[in-house]
DNA sequence: AGATTTGCATAATAAAAACTTATTTAAGGT
DNA sequence: ACCTTAAATAAGTTTTTATTATGCAAATCT
C-alpha cells in the first residue's frame, strides 16, 4: 500500500488547525474520515505523526512536523503539475506541429504563420514536410496535429477543412509556341511530350484528369520534385500539368516558364487543412485551424 | 475531483510500453482498470493524452508527453517523501529533543550524550531545561520525547524508567562545626537556619522529609536556583538539604561547602528518564532510552 | 469533587470508487 | 474477406472511503 495525495491533504489540514474536528469541517468531510486517513499514514510510514490530547486537539510529533514539510512541498508540486498541464494545453502558447505537403510548403506557410504570430506571438511552429502518405501517418500517430495537404486519399480517419480549390494548369516553356494562348485544351497537347510530377496520389489524380477526357499523354520524364518539373519544362523537355502556380515564372536554373489554364472543365484539387479524426486538438491548434479557415487566400 | 498518484503510475506504464494491455500485465491489474484511469486523467486535465491505434497500441499526444515528464518527476518526489520519512524515523540519525530538570542538567547530561555519540555520531540533541511542570508539559505536547527528571508528581500519563535513587544530603559551609561529622541527624540541625531549594514538587518533597521525622526547619532563605543555594550555604546563611552532589565543593563565588549524608533513613528521590505514555518513540529515542538504562551511573 | 464539555477513536453501515470478467468495436495483417 | 490485435464499453463485484452513532479520556466549569 502507498500513501495518497488525499491523505496528505487531510494531514496538512490537521496540522494547520491542530484539531481533527476543525480540519474535517474545513474539508467538508466527517471527523472519522480524517482520523482514518491519518491512521493509515501512521501505519504506512511506521511512525506516530500526532499526539492526541483528548480534549485539546492534537499536536505534531517530530516525524509529524517532518511530514508536514515534505507533504507541503509534494502537494505544491502536484498543484504545479496540474496547472502546467492544463495551462499548456489550454493556453495560446507552445508549439504546433504542422505537417505540410512538400509542394505547398514554401508557397503558403511562411505568410500564414507570420500573420498568425502577429495575433499569437507565443505560439511557435514545427514544420514537417512530406508526401501525402507521410503526412497522413504523422497526423494519425500524433506527430503532427494539423497539416496542409491536398484532399487525395486521406481516408476517413482524417478530417479535412477545405481552404481552396486549385484548378490544374498547363506548364510550358516561356518561348513555346502554345505559350501565348489564353487557355489550352488537351487536344492542343496531343503531340507534345510531358513531364509528370510523380508523387503518391498526385500520380493517380493526373491520370484521372487525362482519363476523363480520353487523353493519352506521352510521358517523357517523371520526378517527385516539383522544382525539377519546372526546370525540365523550362528547358524544353515538354509540358507539365500542375495545380500550383508560384508567383515567379523563373525556374531555379534561370529558365522561364508560363502557366496556362486548361480550357476543359477539369476536376480541381482541394487544398485542405487536415487533422486526425480521433485526436482532440489543444487550444492553440484549434485557434490556428480557425485562423486558417478565415484567413487563407490562395 | 483531483488526479491521484496511482493514475499517474498507470499512465507512466502505458507511456513506457506504448500499449495499455502490456502495461496492465506489468502492473498486475486488468486492462480496463488502466483505460479507466487514463480516461479520468484526460477528463481531469481536459486534454487528450493518448492516441489510440486500435490494433497497434497507443502513442502520446503532445500533452501526453508533457505529462510523462511531469508525472515522472512528481512520482519520484513522492518516493523521496516516503523514503525520507521512513528513514528519518527508523534510522539512528536526526535530533532527539531532550528535556532535563534544571539541577540535573549540568551534572549528568554532557557525559551521557558524549558517550552516546561515540556509538551513534549522527544523533544530535536539543536540550530543554525546565522545572518538573514544564518538563511534564513538553513531554505531553511532544516538544520533547524524553526527559531527565525526578519522579515527583509526573502523573500517570508519563511513563518512567528509574536510573538511580538519590538520597538527601545536608549541605554545610566547609568551616562549620558540624562539617567534620560523617553523618547528621535532623536533631543536629535543630538550632541552625536553613536555605530551601524552592521548586515545584521539590518543595513538597523536602517538607515530607521533615514531616516524617517531626522536624521543623527554620527557613531563612528560599530560592529556585540550585547554585544560589550552594553559595548561600557557603557564605554561612545556614544549611540546606539536597539530593545532588556535584564533583566540586567550591561554589561559584569561591566559598567552600560539604555534603554530609543524613543518618536518618530518609526517602530517596528517584532520578528517572520520563516519556509520554501515549507517544511512540522514534528509533533513535528508543535506542537512547535503552542506552541510558544501561549506562547511567549516578 | 462531580458534572459538563471537548475532541479523538471505534463500530456498524452506507456510499463511492476501483477493479474484474465478458463482450464489443475498430484497425491492421494476411 | 477473414483473422488477429488491442482498446472501449457494460455489468457485476470487491475494495475503499466516508457517514452516523457512540464511547471514552482529558480538560474545564461549577
Amino acid at each position: 500500500m502507498k500513501f495518497t495525495l488525499k491523505q496528505l491533504r487531510y494531514f496538512l489540514a490537521v496540522a494547520e488547525y491542530g484539531n481533527v474536528t476543525t480540519a474535517s469541517e474545513h474539508l467538508f468531510v466527517s471527523q472519522p474520515a480524517i482520523s482514518n486517513a491519518i491512521n493509515q499514514l501512521e501505519e504506512y510510514f511506521g511512525v506516530q505523526l500526532l499526539i492526541r490530547h483528548h480534549a485539546k486537539g492534537v499536536s505534531l510529533t517530530q516525524a509529524g512536523s517532518d511530514l508536514l514539510t515534505e507533504a507541503t512541498q509534494l502537494l505544491r508540486h502536484a498543484e504545479d503539475v496540474q496547472t502546467h498541464i492544463k495551462e499548456h494545453s489550454q493556453s495560446l502558447s507552445g508549439e504546433i506541429n504542422l505537417g505540410c505537403f512538400v509542394t505547398l510548403a514554401p508557397l503558403y506557410i511562411p505568410k500564414l504563420i507570420n500573420q498568425f504570430n502577429e495575433l499569437y506571438p507565443d505560439v511557435s511552429f514545427v514544420l514537417n514536410e512530406g508526401n501525402i502518405e507521410e503526412i497522413s501517418q504523422s497526423l494519425l500517430s500524433g506527430k503532427t496535429e494539423l497539416a496542409f495537404v491536398y484532399d487525395l486519399g486521406l481516408g476517413d480517419r482524417i478530417k479535412i477543412h477545405e481552404l481552396a480549390q486549385l484548378t490544374p494548369k498547363v506548364l510550358l516553356p516561356a518561348d513555346h509556341e502554345l505559350a501565348k494562348k489564353k487557355s489550352l485544351k488537351f487536344k492542343d497537347l496531343e503531340h507534345e511530350t510531358m513531364v509528370l510530377l510523380d508523387l503518391p496520389h498526385s500520380r493517380e489524380y493526373f491520370q484521372s484528369l487525362f482519363d476523363g477526357h480520353g487523353f493519352k499523354p506521352q510521358i517523357r520524364h517523371r520526378t517527385g520534385s516539383y522544382e525539377l518539373v519546372r526546370s525540365l519544362v523550362g528547358n524544353g523537355y515538354g509540358y507539365s500539368i500542375v495545380n500550383l502556380s508560384p508567383q515567379t515564372n523563373i525556374c531555379y536554373d534561370g529558365s522561364s516558364i508560363v502557366a496556362i489554364p486548361l480550357a476543359e472543365n477539369a476536376r480541381p484539387l482541394s487544398l485542405v487543412v487536415a487533422r486526425a479524426a480521433n485526436v482532440r486538438l489543444p487550444k492553440r491548434s484549434e485557434v490556428f485551424l480557425e485562423f486558417c479557415k478565415e484567413n487563407f487566400h490562395a
